[in-house]
This record gives C-alpha cells, structure tokens and sequence, in this order.
DNA sequence: AGGTTAACCCGCACGC
DNA sequence: TGCGTGCGGGTTAACC
C-alpha cells in the first residue's frame, strides 16, 4: 500500500521529469476521482498551468501550479470557478491501490514499458503534458482522490488532516509523548491515526512497532520517555528502510515507472506470521486489531501496562 | 472527546 | 468451470 515512503518514491521521480512542463490537459475518466467536485471543473482549474514542483505530505502528493496568464482567465471566465491571480495545487492521494505512473510518447527518457503494464481497466485520469509525455493516475479499487485547492484552502486542508511529519527530525520523542498522552487507545492505532503522525500505514507501522519492542496493545499513554525514543527512532528506521527499497509493492504499487519496490522482502515482522522473530527467535504473530492485520512477535516486543493518571496531590 | 466501527470499492483468493 | 463469499485497507462519517 502506498504509505509515506512509497508516496515519496513517486514524488522523487516525478519532480525532476514534470518540473516547469506545462499541463497541456487533464482528462477525468472516473467521476469518482474528484468527487464531490466535478471532474470538469478541476479539469478547467488544472488546464494550462505550469507545474513548479512536486511536494509530498504524509500520503498526499501536491502538484503546484502557477497561476495562469490574463488572457488564459479572460477565456475561463464562464467556468465553474474562474482562476484567480494565484497559483494552485493538485492534491492527490492514492489511498490503497492508486498508482501515479509517467506514460505517453514524451521527451522523459523514462522507459515506456514496464514491468507491468499499467492495467487500462483502472485507469481514472491522465495529465497530458507539453511535452508529450502523461501522467497515468490508474486505481483499481477507485478509493483514489485528486482535488485543486487555491493557495488559502492547501493549509487548512493538510492541517485537519496531518500531524506531524516523521522524517526531518520535527519528530522527537518528547513530542511524541505529549501526543499519546493520557490516549488509551492501542499503539498501533494511534500510530495510524494521521491526524497525530502523519503518514505511517499498516505496515510501517507493525516495522516500527517492532523496531522499537512494543506491542501493538499497549495502551498509547501508557509509554514512558525511553519507550517513546524507541518508537521514534522505530519510526524512521522503519521509514527510511522502506525509502531505500523503493517502496513496499505486495500487491498494487508500483513506483512512477511502474517498478516494484524491494521492501517486502526487507519486512522484518510484517506478513511473517509463524516464521522466526530474527530478534528473540520467537514465533511471530499476527492479530486483528481496529480490523486491520497486525504482525507482532510476543517474545520481544513488551506489552506496557495502563499508566494510571497521576494524583493532583499528595493527601 | 476519545475510541471504535462501518462505509466506501472491487479484484482476487478460496471453497464447493 | 462457474458461482458465491469474504477479505483488505486509508480515510471519513457515524456512532457510542
């Protein structure tokens, strides 16, 4: 599943090749994509634009647009919403099978076969760019979102959503603790809870947990300091592990060359039910938790007990 | 308010 | 071979 590390892969490879391209056109195959928008107004909002960069938060990709030129809003004046002064951004996020694959006849000097050829079935829009070259957003189970904000609403948008970014050191241990705080929910669950860290999915998530030796039960506030420095440096290990493999690809992803990743084979706990725990040698696990498969090794990793809340006062 | 569960989807694996 | 069933998983909404 596409998580942080997957997510940037793609964004590493895309900024270099679409960076000052202009979009030529943007054609919506599924409304479903854009919803509750209309496809063609973000066609419209997207059309012309010259794209500065690519951006990565937690999950989501950000394209960001320049505005457009005088002339270009006086012919968009009728649409939906007339492009303002300012630049926009092209938000996506491929939620569970969404793949962003760089296609067309352009001057990439990207292959343009792949490894797998991109199924045409699930493909949900296509940014056509100047230089001949496309962007494919292909997605089988139709779970994938794209929106343009204006530069006002990207802020707000991210920071209901995301937390803090784990990797680049904003993450500390300390931090940390202050947002498990007083929380009883598992471990694993706050850790897949976007709005405290942002970008972990299920499996970094059962990597870092391991990382760190704790249980996915243990309550989220029940973590003293040292735990908390564990699960951070968990965290990045595990994050900056699956950035050096290019990704988990078990089933759908595929980098934006339509490569697989190599981490699946790195995975220390994840899927490895009944095999060793190449720690204590002990047999690793794997439980239902919030409905999600939860991989953990009982010999090693320890369940911390309920922390009970401190007394306002002594007597 | 924090926490849990369902809904959104649909290809695929599995059983008969 | 064909059909029915159930699973998964990021995010949001609904619910307790």
């Amino acid at each position: 599943m596409p998580e942080l590390p997957e997510v940037e892969t793609i964004r590493r490879q895309l900024e270099p090749v679409v960076a000052g391209r202009t979009i030529e056109s943007v054609r919506v195959l599924d409304e479903r994509w854009t919803r509750p928008e209309a496809p063609r107004a973000l066609e419209a909002e997207v059309r012309g634009r010259r794209i500065e960069g690519v951006r990565r938060r937690g999950k989501y990709l950000i394209v960001d647009l320049e505005g457009k030129a005088l002339d270009e809003r006086r012919k968009s004046r009728k649409q939906h919403r007339p492009p303002g002064k300012g630049g926009v951004h092209l938000v996506m996020h491929l939620r569970m099978t969404g793949n962003l694959l760089i296609a067309g006849e352009g001057r990439f000097g990207a292959p343009r076969l792949y490894e797998s050829e991109p199924d045409a079935r699930f493909l949900r829009a296509v940014l056509e760019l100047d230089d001949g070259s496309e962007l494919w957003f292909t997605d089988a189970r139709r779970f994938g979102h794209g929106v343009v904000l204006t530069a006002d609403e990207l802020g707000p948008y991210l920071d209901a959503r995301l937390g803090v970014e784990p990797l680049g050191g904003e993450l500390t241990g300390g931090g940390l603790m202050r947002l498990a705080e007083g929380r009883t929910a598992p471990l694993k669950s706050f850790l897949l809870d976007q709005r405290r860290v942002a970008g972990i999915g299920n499996i970094y998530a059962d990597e870092a947990l391991w990382r760190a030796e704790l249980h996915p039960l243990s309550p989220a506030g029940s973590m003293r300091e040292e735990h908390a420095e564990a699960l951070v440096e968990g965290i990045v290990e595990a994050l900056e592990a699956g950035l050096a493999n290019g990704g988990s690809s078990i089933d759908d992803y595929r980098d934006a060359r339509g490569e697989m990743g190599s981490m699946q084979d790195e995975f220390l706990v994840h899927t490895r039910e009944g095999q060793e725990c190449a720690r204590c040698g002990g047999v690793i696990r794997r439980i239902v938790l919030g409905g999600r498969s939860t991989y953990f090794c009982p010999g090693c990793q320890v369940r911390l007990r309920r922390r009970r809340r401190r007394r306002a006062a002594v007597r």
